[in-house]
This record gives structure tokens, C-alpha cells and sequence, in this order.
DNA sequence: TTTAAAATTAACCGTTTGGTACATTTTTAA
DNA sequence: TTAAAAATGTACCAAACGGTTAATTTTAAA
């Protein structure tokens, strides 16, 4: 069925293997470089399914972007559907990590929050293709990340950030009882997201240069003040 | 250029043309019908494009769930992007007309507020189609957007019932001052579109059933709590 | 050194897709 | 009543698109 399940390579490839064997090699010959040909359609597929979504995105000019042809992406991949989910995952993975390397234990409570959404804030402005691939997914309605075994197994660091973050805050008295870790999240990432993913429909409606460092920086405060207004005690 | 320009029914087709010419037709025979034509076609192709986005979208799919044949499509709207157009600009101006019938001028600033985000978050719940043409044309970054004159021409009646709604907050002492009218519709946008626009992709990974009536209630109370906090003296 | 598997290239293919040519019928205005 | 314009149906098309065939070269294990 998948002729490329026989590789090992294609499952873990070492992205090593080729600075080891990148010597004088034969200037007229081919050479092998199974990981690197996969990163780099990878690299190509990701911009092209940021910038024109799933259905937008087209085989043949990740081809033409890549330095290796067609065929490799459907060797690797399987299918356009195949190489969408894998960049789906690899773009998850990225996020969850850079998640999980935000320490917020060392701030007091309210000084902690306005550190998450303004980072979160940031993080998500300066990442528009992570977000198009979520917009795109979600125009899919999930149905790529349902079949992601991968991304299901990954666990989401902001959850357990916001848990400790919130008992820290009652126990101190800051913050009021009740607030539920994934309903916070979800304003989060609600008020984050859309200032990223919106504001092409937002800004011309309004007649807006959201795009602004004035409008941004008001807007960033605004989006802080709404949280740490929430939970406060 | 266009085939259509001739034509002034396509301009501005008369719905009730046909009601009044509609007497005793031959049975093996055509009936003429722009307006309805033109309809029938807007009609399926906001279901189309809504479902699918502007790329997914099929033009043998909308002329199949048709009355009429795909050339009426081209006949009408030119292109598929003209046509994608039209169904935006309707949305849009649905969506508005809906907006200005609410009067919130009746109840208490809080009670008001509460109503319209309550509103809101239920009007988005209930129209996915609407949210999902916006996410399409997020996903074209405002490209046909910026293309209509027409929605230009709407004016937002959502800023101006909270540019009312926020002055007699802060006459009666209940809302605090310098809280601007544009960033309030931001915030409760975000928070009600997101919670349709990315609900496949937030439900799998939180495992949470996003659509159940326990989880919209507890988001909805949430979203509501927000912004009344956010504007209380 | 040999050999089988893995990796890669180039050319090709059937279907789908947005769009059109052309003929015909219906409607409207003079 | 008639002629021109508007509206519609049928059949068709060229390009784009996702995917494949077949042959070749490189690599690694025995």
C-alpha cells in the first residue's frame, strides 16, 4: 500500500547521518540525504499550507520550492493528505514545546498571568502560519488532528501552567475561587488567536492598520487587563 | 467583458416578477425567472462555500445542487470568485441587519452588556456558516473583502450601540472610563467566534465535547463574566 | 565484493475543474 | 405583430491537479 513503509529512515531518520557522510562527494553524481529531503519538503509543505490552507495548497509548487522533485514528497508521504498531517503535527509538536518552556513559578500570581497572555499574545502574532494551519484544520472541522495519534499523545503544558498558576493565586487570596484552568485557556487563546486570525476581515471592516505597533500595543494591554481582571479576587 | 452587464434584472431582479406572471404554463415548456434563478444559486453556493471554504468549494457541486445549469452560474456572477463575492456580501449584510434590530437601550448598562454578548455568542453558535465564511475569507486575508464596495458601505451597528451603551455605564458611575468602543467588540468577538471557529480542533485536544449544552452554558456564563468584569467601575 | 534494499529522477496519466461556444427559447419594447 | 434583448440548456474544452510507472543510482549489510 505505502511504498515507503519499508523505510527506516523515513520513520527516524538521522538528521546527522549526512554532515557524517558529507565529504568529497562526486560532483556529477546523486547524492542520498533521505532526512534532509524530508525536512525540507517539510519546510516548503509548511509555508504552502500556512499560506493557501489544505485545499488551497498545491503538490506541484512544493515540488517546484523544493530541491527535490514530486515523486519524493509521494514516497515520503504517501499522499498530499499524508504530508498535511505531518506538518499539522510537526507545527503542534513546535508549539507544546516552546509551551513547556515558559516558567512562570518564580512570579507572583497576577504578575505570572500578565506574563502568559502577553507572551502567548506575542508568541501567536509572530507565528501567523501556526495559526493558518489551525484555521485551516478547523475549516477541515478536526478531522486531520482526529487521525493524529501523534498529537493526541502530546500533552498541553499551558493546562498544568494555568492549574498551579490559579491554586497559587487563591492560595495567596489574589485570585477568586472557581475559575476553572481550560475556561481561562480558552480566553486565552480565544482573544490571542483572533487578533492573528481576523484581522484581515476586523481591520478592513474598521478601517483599522491593525497591523500597527500603536494598535497592537493597545490592544496586547487591553487583552492582559481582561484576564487579570477575570480572575482577580 | 461580462455577459451579464446587460442585463438589469441582474442588478436588481424583482422578486415578485415571477408570482405575478405565474398563470397557466405550457407543461413542456421553460419559465423564465432571473430573480429566482439568481437566488437559487446564491442560496447553494453560501451552503458550498461555507462547508468547503473558497478553495474546497466545487462549481459542478453548486450547479448540481442547483435548479438551474452552471452556465446561469457564469451568466450571473461571472466567475467563481465573483460568485464567492456575492455570497460574502450577503452574509455580511444579513449578519448586520440582524445587529441593528437589537435594542439594548431598554435595560441597565450591565444587564445590557450581558445581553449582548449573550446574544452574540448564541447568534454565532447558531450560524457556523457565517463563521465559517469569515475564517474562508481570514484564510484569503480580506483579498474579496477589500474587493466590495458593498460591505464597505455597511456601517456596524454593534460599535455604536456599545459607544452608547459604554457613555451611560460611565454616567451612572456602574462602567469605568477610557474603555473604548472597537476594542469591546473586539474582545467579545473573539471570545464568541472562537468558541465556533476553532471548536474541532480545541475539543480534540482537550477531549472535551464542546458541543454539549453543559459545556456552552459554563463557556457562555464564562464569556458574559468576562467582559462584564472587564467593564465595571 | 556482492547484492538487495533504499533513494531518487524524469516522464507520463486519468480525472477534475473552472470556464465557454453555440443553439434555443422566452420576454420585452416598439 | 415583430424584432431585439434577455435567459436558459447542452455539450464541450484546455489546463491544472493529484498521483503513478518505470528505470536508475546510491547505500549499507553480509
Amino acid at each position: 500500500m505505502n511504498e515507503a513503509v519499508h523505510s527506516e529512515a523515513m520513520k527516524n531518520p538521522d538528521p546527522t547521518s549526512r554532515a557524517a557522510s558529507h565529504t568529497t562527494k562526486p560532483a556529477t553524481s546523486r547524492t542520498n540525504d533521505p532526512a534532509r529531503t524530508m525536512a525540507g519538503i517539510l519546510e516548503v509543505a509548511s509555508q504552502e499550507f500556512a499560506e493557501k490552507g489544505l485545499d488551497g495548497a498545491r503538490i506541484d509548487e512544493i515540488a517546484a520550492a523544493t530541491k527535490t522533485s514530486k515523486r519524493m514528497i509521494y514516497y515520503y508521504f504517501a499522499s498530499k493528505e499524508g504530508l498535511y498531517l505531518k506538518v499539522l503535527e510537526e507545527s503542534y509538536r513546535k508549539m507544546r514545546e516552546i509551551e513547556a518552556a515558559l516558567h512562570l513559578e518564580d512570579l507572583p500570581p497576577e504578575e505570572a498571568l500578565r506574563a502568559l497572555v502577553g507572551f502567548t499574545f506575542d508568541h501567536h502574532w509572530g507565528n501567523p502560519g501556526y495559526i493558518r494551519l489551525v484555521m485551516s484544520e478547523n475549516m477541515q472541522r478536526g478531522t486531520y488532528l482526529a487521525q493524529s495519534k501523534n498529537i493526541r499523545k502530546l500533552n498541553v503544558p499551558a493546562i498544568d501552567a494555568i492549574t498551579k498558576l490559579l491554586a497559587r493565586g487563591v492560595a495567596q487570596g489574589v485570585f477568586r475561587k472557581g475559575l476553572e484552568a481550560v475556561d481561562i485557556h480558552a480566553s486565552i487563546s480565544a482573544l490571542t488567536f483572533f487578533n492573528v486570525s481576523n484581522q484581515h476581515t476586523f481591520g478592513r471592516i474598521f478601517k483599522r492598520d491593525v497591523a500597527s505597533k500603536a494598535v497592537q500595543a493597545a490592544r496586547r494591554a487591553s487583552v492582559i487587563e481582561m484576564l487579570v481582571r477575570f480572575v482577580r479576587a
